[in-house]
DNA sequence: TAATGTGACTCAGAAAGATACAA
DNA sequence: TTTGTATCTTTCTGAGTCACATT
């Protein structure tokens, strides 16, 4: 197995060979029927302008269609692919009328929906044969799964949260775009009839196989292999390695960093103060951005004064920071901390002389706290203190909340509560399934109908009790037997149910997947499922459990992180 | 030098698609 | 048994981290 494989330093691999990526499809004018409007009127466009339109005629339901900078990011790269006649004509965005367009594609997708089975079995077997065909390579002695061997089709792009681009047009990626990266001793993939790639590439010190250069931010998408992948999964355990030694010394980091705050330099004060916000709060690293290209989120180092609200007292609690800021994917970070005193006397002290918009470590990058992380552990960076804080508190949970005497599905919710804590430290949170409240009405009155059930079944195990008492024959003490067994299923499955709720309704705003897939060692998961008896299968789905195939095989039931 | 740029990799939630389940 | 729908799984690709090169 791949775990007993050396490599001489920053070499990746010895021999990869496949078949290259495949190509999104070409784009497919509309029926002559389709039309689109410009101010009332109907005007047939070029296939290059059509096919944008397309892409904004399929977003139209979409809210972001009326964001302003959306529409102006679209409109000034539509312009681009139209012939200087539809320029000249198409002038304002919204004169311009996709509806028609947006019905055809509606009725497309229904129709997709409606296809007989034989005809969906087709489209199965064709996507099948492509990633037979693409979806593998070989490196070293493995065949082993790609993880995105398909081309991102063009399109219009959507950033995250308010992002100043949104709306740009992503072009389409052609051959003369890719570079191949395989070995020499490789038989090496064929650009499509009439192409050439741009470069084709022997490097055995990165692990891609296909790049080429996006064009709205101008950075360099990879093609990859898949988390099962030897290459992928020694790496990851290194991860939870890297973040057990951390748990070695973490006290002595965290009493140097308490040290800090009092240093006489502002530099190892605002490095201290950052740490033990990273350290507590789990907080992202927060590299600086440049401006007006992304949008705006700050992780820890990048915090601006108008982030943060200091508390000498709120809710009976002394020192309390208030934080209010958008992190990775825009999403909310919102939290009440009491610190200790001497952190909130050096925040104040941070903040002294300066306006909302100014970075709150005016002193510190995280360039500077991780090569000082660096000095204190070999191979310690700011995200290590993520993966181990989120790790730990999962094998904490996990002893706090296991009661030996619970059955599985009981278990179960443990360890989803476990998980939980651990997503509410990462701050990883989903918007409201949109069918929540519905769901949770239906499930309520499925627990109602159950709760009947069980009713009956303890009416009827009565009167068979009474039944038996009077006639004390073979016949009815059997029937006594079979209800309260009855009985028993019953409660059990209304436990379940309830069970069920609890959790969903825990779960709400919380996403849970994250932390499981990328912060929890998951060798405690494993090892906890061995300790209680709980089928791995209960806890990592079967993607999950390729992903971990190496901390299934590895770790006991006695494993600590 | 510290600032800036580049490259390669991990991590992120939404959306699409597949499957299970109920009516 | 079929069909509609809720839920689980997979795909998609954007958004971070961090090392290292360049200026």
């Amino acid at each position: 197995r791949w775990e007993e494989e050396r490599y001489p330093e920053g070499i990746k691999w010895k021999f990869l060979e496949h078949k290259g990526p495949v190509f999104a499809p070409p784009y497919e004018p509309l029926p002559e029927n389709v039309k689109f409007y410009y101010d009332g009127k109907v005007m047939k466009l070029s296939t290059k302008a059509e096919e944008v339109a397309t892409f904004f005629a399929k977003m139209l339901d979409h809210e972001y269609t009326t964001k302003e900078i959306f529409r102006k990011n679209f409109f000034k790269d539509w312009r681009k692919e139209m012939t200087s006649e539809e320029k000249s004509t198409i002038t304002n965005l919204s004169k311009c009328d996709f509806t028609h367009m947006s019905q055809y594609f509606k009725a497309q997708t229904e129709a997709r929906k409606q296809m007989s089975k034989e005809e969906k079995q087709k489209i199965k077997d064709e996507n099948e044969r492509l990633l037979k065909e693409y979806g593998y390579c070989v490196m070293d002695n493995h065949k082993e799964r790609i993880a995105n061997f398909k081309i991102e089709p063009p399109g219009l792009f959507r950033g995250r949260g308010n992002h100043p681009k949104m709306g740009m047009l992503k072009r389409r990626i052609m051959p003369e775009d890719i570079i191949i990266n395989c070995s020499k001793d490789s038989k090496i993939p064929s650009p499509p009839p009439g192409h050439k790639w741009k470069e084709v590439r022997h490097d055995n010190k990165v692990t891609w196989l296909v790049s080429w250069t996006e064009n709205i931010q101008g950075s360099i998408k990879y093609i990859m292999l898949n988390p099962s992948s030897r290459i992928k999964g020694e790496k990851d355990w290194q991860k939870y390695e890297t973040a057990r030694r951390l748990k070695k010394c973490v006290d002595k980091i965290r009493n140097q960093y308490r040290e800090d705050w009092k240093s006489k330099e502002m530099k190892v004060r605002q490095r201290a103060v950052a740490l033990y916000f990273i350290d507590k709060l789990a907080l992202r690293a927060g590299n600086e951005k440049e401006e007006g290209e992304t949008a705006d989120t700050v992780g820890c180092c990048s915090l601006r004064v108008e982030h943060i609200k200091l508390h000498p007292e709120l809710d009976g609690q002394e020192y309390v920071v208030e934080f209010d800021f958008l992190g990775k994917d825009s999403i909310r970070y919102y939290n009440k901390v009491p610190v200790e005193k001497r952190v909130f006397k050096n925040l104040q002290l941070f903040m002294e002389n300066k306006q909302p918009e100014d970075d709150l470590f005016d002193r510190l990058n995280t360039s500077i706290l991780n090569k000082h992380l660096q000095d204190l552990m070999e191979g310690l960076t700011a995200k290590v203190f993520r993966t181990y804080n989120a790790s730990i508190t999962l094998q904490q949970q996990l002893k706090e909340l296991t009661n030996p005497d619970d059955n599985i599905p009981a278990k179960i919710l443990s360890y989803n509560r476990a998980n939980r804590a651990v997503a509410i430290l990462c701050n990883h949170q989903r918007a409201p399934p949109k069918t929540f409240e519905k769901s949770m009405m239906n499930l309520q009155s499925k627990i109602d109908a159950k709760k009947e059930q069980l009713a009956d079944a303890r009416r009827e195990l009565k009167s068979a009790k009474a039944d038996a008492k009077v006639r004390r024959d073979e016949k009815s003490k059997k029937t006594v037997e079979s209800k309260k067994k009855a009985v028993q299923r019953i409660e059990e499955q209304l436990m379940k149910l309830e069970v069920q709720a609890t959790d969903r309704e825990e779960n709400k705003q919380i996403a849970l997947g994250t932390s499981k897939l990328n912060y929890l060692d998951p060798r405690i998961s494993v090892a906890w499922c061995k300790k209680w008896g709980i089928p791995i299968e209960k806890i990592y789905n079967k993607t999950q459990r390729e992903k971990f195939a190496w901390a299934i095989d590895m770790a006991e039931e006695d494993y600590e992180f």
